[in-house]
RNA sequence: GGCUCGAUGGUCAAGCGGCUAAGACGUCGCCCUUUCACGGCGAAAUCUCGGGUUCGAUUCCCGAUCGAGCUACCA
């Protein structure tokens, strides 16, 4: 590709980021970075009603997050081509401009037709098995005639909207960079549409096109569900000689259960970059994962930086096929995140153990390593995401549980427990503490063995109850090597005492 | 309903006319081990179905089936 690449993520700030959306945006971050393209932030706000408060602020922070950042945004201005916001661009009338250029020529008209209208004309064409479309209501009126019929409107208070007079039968195509040659007709698209709504906003399909031209826009990856919308663009940009830009679908992320597109409504499913955020999932795998759903690279590796992943973006390399968010395989590649950069999550497991509430902030401080120790110990290497150490280290290593019933019947009231439990207990309080290291204890433990002819559980159980108050756990020497002699020493005379 | 697109194991997927059809997640089994994880080894599991084209189709073409998207004064 020889032309400056120059792409766009554009959102609308109704919500959090979406995991489809953010996806939109790795892959055009990428195209942009392997080409040395640059990689623009265009705010699309025009649905005043669905805008939220933080939304814009919300679509940053994370994207930022997820390691993405851009050339030019609402934050970020190149005056060539600011602002960044489609409402700011309203208001400097950038739309107005070419809405009232299409009026002139005819490629536009107003059209009054009332809600209530427009309604009853869908429901007679679904009696009738038609598709959906819109109604010309000047059809074979002259100029004059039209004119008089909307100033008759316009009297008696009707609000008009803008619609754009669609070509008839003319065949729009173009040769999609992920799907081929696509062709839609202009009769399919459903008659002529809205490009400036009552309140004076142009619609999506419209400012998209006037914006995408204005800001120099190539390359245009999106996805799937633009496909139906890109006629209507591109009978905008021949309306008005531009070039348009480069047009990719990519297939859709599904939801697994149903098979559908996954839906900011559905409340059962984690979507929204944010909520693998606070569940501790790191961005470096959250990028990972979606970077190889509809896409993939040569080899065979699976876990890449994003580094990795702007060297080996090729266009070429989308996936047709919808793909199934899978669960599962996003948890192993955090997990594998986690394990080789655990210096880095430290901090972040450590501060779990504060929102668990087993420690405070000074503890966190004072006692990294000792904590970073117990983490370790407690199975980091197993977990899906950050916040899952805290349920896993909690016990015994910041609380103890009673000893049941049960397990003080079975293994430290029979006459095996008792002399296990008695045996260790008095080497281990022998024990000094500078000996008490792990591999010490495990030595004692093999003694045990030896001189009680005891082995397996009835040996251990025993002796991991009266230390943990635990019937399993990780590595005993190790917690109890962690731990110390006192922490030891203590746990024993509480069971003892009881 | 119409239009557009898609179809390789349960999932993500490689493949691009000739292969015992990669790899990964998951599942199952075995090993390691006091237990739980981790780790190691191994296994089961796939070309939607018909027609063509071809010496030969997972691969190319057509049709069927199934699936998805769209069908707004939402983006």
């Amino acid at each position: 590709m020889i032309e400056k690449i120059r792409v766009r993520y554009a959102p609308s700030p109704t919500g959090h980021l979406h995991i489809g959306n953010a996806r939109t945006a790795i892959f055009n971050w990428l195209f942009a970075r392997h080409y040395n393209g640059q990689f623009i932030i265009r705010i699309e706000d025009t649905d005043l009603a669905r805008n939220v408060k933080d939304g814009e602020k919300s679509q940053l922070d994370n994207l930022q997050w997820l390691g993405i950042d851009w050339d030019e945004g609402p934050d970020k201005a190149n005056s060539k081509y600011a602002p960044y916001r489609q409402t700011e661009r309203a208001a400097q009338g950038v739309y107005q401009k070419y809405i009232d250029e299409l009026l002139a020529s005819g490629k536009a008209y107003k059209s009054y037709k009332t809600e209530a209208t427009l309604k009853e004309e869908r429901e007679a064409q679904a009696q009738a098995h038609q598709a959906p479309h819109y109604v010309y209501e000047y059809a074979g009126m002259t100029k004059e005639q039209i004119k008089d019929a909307q100033a008759k409107d316009e009297a008696v208070g009707l609000k008009s909207v803008v619609r754009f007079r669609v070509p008839e039968n003319h065949d729009y195509q173009w040769q999609d960079l992920v799907k081929g040659e696509v062709k839609i007709n202009s009769k399919e698209i459903g008659g002529d549409w809205v490009i400036q709504k009552a309140d004076g906003m142009p619609t999506y399909n419209f400012a998209v096109v006037i914006d995408d031209h204005l800001m120099e826009i190539t390359h245009v990856l999106r996805g799937d569900d633009h496909v139906s919308n890109t006629p209507k663009q591109l009978m905008v940009y021949e309306a008005f000689g531009w070039k348009a830009p480069a047009f990719g679908h990519m297939a859709l992320i599904i939801k697994a259960e149903t098979g559908k597109k996954l839906s900011k409504r559905d409340e059962d499913t984690l979507q929204f970059i944010e909520q693998y955020r606070e569940l501790g999932y790191l961005p470096e795998a959250m990028f990972n994962f979606i970077g190889l759903l509809g896409w993939s690279p040569v080899g065979e590796n699976e876990i890449f930086t994003r580094e990795q992943f702007k060297e080996m973006f090729d266009e070429n390399r989308f996936t047709k096929a919808n793909a199934k968010f899978d669960a599962k395989k996003l948890a192993w590649v955090n997990n594998q995140w986690m394990r080789s950069e655990k210096e880095k999550v430290m901090p972040q497991l450590i501060h779990e153990l504060v929102k668990a509430g087993l420690i405070n902030d000074q503890q966190a401080k004072n006692d990294a390593d000792h904590l970073a120790k117990i983490i370790e110990i407690a199975g980091v290497d197993g977990i899906k995401a950050t916040s899952e150490i805290a349920p896993l280290a909690e016990y015994p290593f910041f609380k103890l549980h009673d000893i049941s019933k049960e397990d003080r019947q079975s293994w430290l009231e029979t006459d095996d427990g008792q002399k296990v439990a008695a045996a260790f207990t008095e080497k281990i309080k022998a024990l000094a503490e500078d000996e008490f290291k792990a591999d010490h204890i495990l030595q004692i433990i093999r003694d045990l063995q030896h001189d009680l002819q005891i082995k397996g559980r009835p040996l251990w159980n025993p002796i991991r109850l009266i230390t943990t108050h635990e019937v399993q756990g990780p590595n005993l020497p190790e917690i109890l090597a962690v731990m110390g002699k006192d922490w030891t020493i203590k746990n024993i005379q509480l069971t003892v005492a009881v």
